[in-house]
RNA sequence: GGAGAGGUACCGAAGUGGUCAUAACGGGGCGGUCUUGAAAACCGUUAGGGCGCAAGCCCACAUGGGUUCGAAUCCCAUCCUCUCCGCCA
């Protein structure tokens, strides 16, 4: 959520950064200005009463010690007791309503955020790699998994329900090489401290990266519980640091995680239907970082660099756009996506989504440090990416590395995890 | 799941209706004195949020309610931790 100190202090600012997401908050804005001049004049009244009380709890007793008569006062601070009750209501209400607007007003985009209406609008920062030339015409990944017997839909729609898939055999044992390489690769080579976190995050910890309370209906929901099933690894290990204060020295803290992810995908019927593209459960690698203000920009280019790599070292092509206004997710002020090139969608296609959340996050999860120069807490800017989408590589890899004979070819990066096979079928 | 005990600062812990929350006492951390250096000893220091131009005030004893003029303290609910039993990979 956005300070409400920078909103009061600088309203039309706010509703020009906002405005380039391509959506106009100026009314929401405005009413959170209302409320919050009342809800500050209340708060003004309630405390000099409070005052008030707290200095009669002190005479009460010096009284009635002396020997004095106490029922007057107790009769006024009865009545007072009972006014600053009804003042204490009036502000938890317009708590409320101002927490429900600052709840739903997105994030500012930072300055290098274009603007424009969705996808068609981001602007390619690079390409790496060039899509392969197939002398034959290339499957896509379901109809290479059907025929090789490593993929199967139709028995997880069976067992479960649409959108699962089941992997078998190399399939399997492929998937289980790529987040083993993408883990190994970030915690060994980039830095990264690895985690592996629970699959179920509380309330709290859902409101404080933003999925709750505005997107509910994408999360699957744990029945008599309010535990909701992880959509990402970086709901558990940005809430790894909830309610802390770091050590400023300790910046920036690096995490990656392997997690399976779970999407309710509610809104999206229809669409990828077939294949590993969208599922309910998918496995990702996340990298998250908590970093000092001045150095996140440059923290988010690193963890960009660090999802590219990975793709680098499996020889996939892709290229990386960046989030124009109307494309940029909810909590983020800059995002850059990571396409892989998908030949059966003709296209790269979305395998990694790395953001500078800024202060966002933190203030709703409360996630600071210790200046130095101030000795006072301040809030971390908190960072995260797909460090990648698994189930989308393995899509990849299968589509990039078929051959003409059904037959897939292992990149060597990954021979090693998939214990020397170089080849499938 | 059953029975019990608890949640107070960085840690341990005292406080069981008012003058006790920048919160006793002990420890740790940091700074200093002493010392060739270190240890010991001693001295100092060591939390958050909100309102306000400021002075200052308010909130904060797991969380949320309630009783009361007044709650860390009494009552209710929830969460979490520990012990024993049951169950379980």
């Amino acid at each position: 959520m956005l300070d409400i100190k920078r909103i009061r202090e600088n309203p039309d600012a706010i509703k020009q950064q906002l405005a380039v997401r391509n959506k106009d908050y100026d009314a929401m804005i405005d009413e959170l200005l209302t409320i919050d001049e009342a809800r500050r004049d209340i708060i003004a009244k309630s405390d000099a009463m409070k005052a008030q009380q707290n200095a009669a709890s002190k005479e009460i007793p010096a009284v009635k010690k002396a020997g004095g008569d106490v029922s007057a006062i107790m009769a006024e601070m009865k009545m007072l007791s009972e006014k600053v009750k009804l003042f204490e209501k009036d502000l938890a209400d317009l708590e409320a309503q101002q927490q429900e607007i600052l709840y739903s007003i997105p994030n500012t985009p930072h300055a290098s955020v274009p603007t424009g209406a969705d996808s068609d609008a981001n602007p390619v920062e690079r390409n790496w790699g060039e899509p392969r030339q197939f002398s034959f015409e290339p499957k896509a990944h379901w109809d290479i998994g059907a025929a090789l017997d490593i993929l199967d839909p139709e028995r997880a729609a069976k067992v479960t329900g649409t959108r699962f898939h089941f992997y078998k055999g190399l399939g399997a044992r492929l998937e289980r090489a790529v987040y083993n390489f993408y883990l190994d690769l970030h915690s060994t080579q980039h830095g990264y401290t690895e985690i592996f976190p629970p699959y179920m995050a509380n309330r709290g910890s859902m409101t404080g990266t933003g999925q709750l309370p505005k997107f509910e209906e994408d999360m699957f929901k744990l029945e008599g519980l309010d535990y909701f099933l992880i959509p990402t690894a970086e709901v558990p290990v940005t809430n790894f640091h909830r309610d802390e204060i770091l050590d400023a020295a300790a910046l920036p803290i690096k995490y990656c995680a392997y997690s399976a992810c779970f999407r309710a995908e509610a809104g999206s019927a229809g669409r990828d239907t077939r294949g590993l593209i969208r599922q309910h459960q998918f496995n990702k690698v996340e990298l998250v970082k908590f970093a000092h203000p001045d150095t996140s920009y440059a923290e988010l280019e690193a963890l960009t660099a660090d999802a590219e790599h990975a793709l680098q070292l499996l020889g996939l092509p892709y290229r990386v756009v960046t989030l124009c206004g109307g494309d940029l997710g909810f909590s983020s002020a800059k995002t850059y996506d990571i396409e892989v090139w998908l030949p059966s969608y003709g296209r790269y296609a979305e395998i990694s989504s790395c953001s500078n959340f800024e202060d966002f996050q933190a203030r709703r999860a409360s996630i600071r440090f210790r200046d130095a120069a101030t000795g006072k807490p301040r809030l971390v800017h908190t960072l995260n990416g797909s460090g990648l989408a698994v189930g989308r590589t393995t899509a990849a890899i299968l589509e990039n590395y078929q051959n003409e004979d059904g037959s897939v070819t292992v990149p060597d990066a990954l021979v090693r995890y998939m214990s020397g096979v170089e080849r499938i079928g």
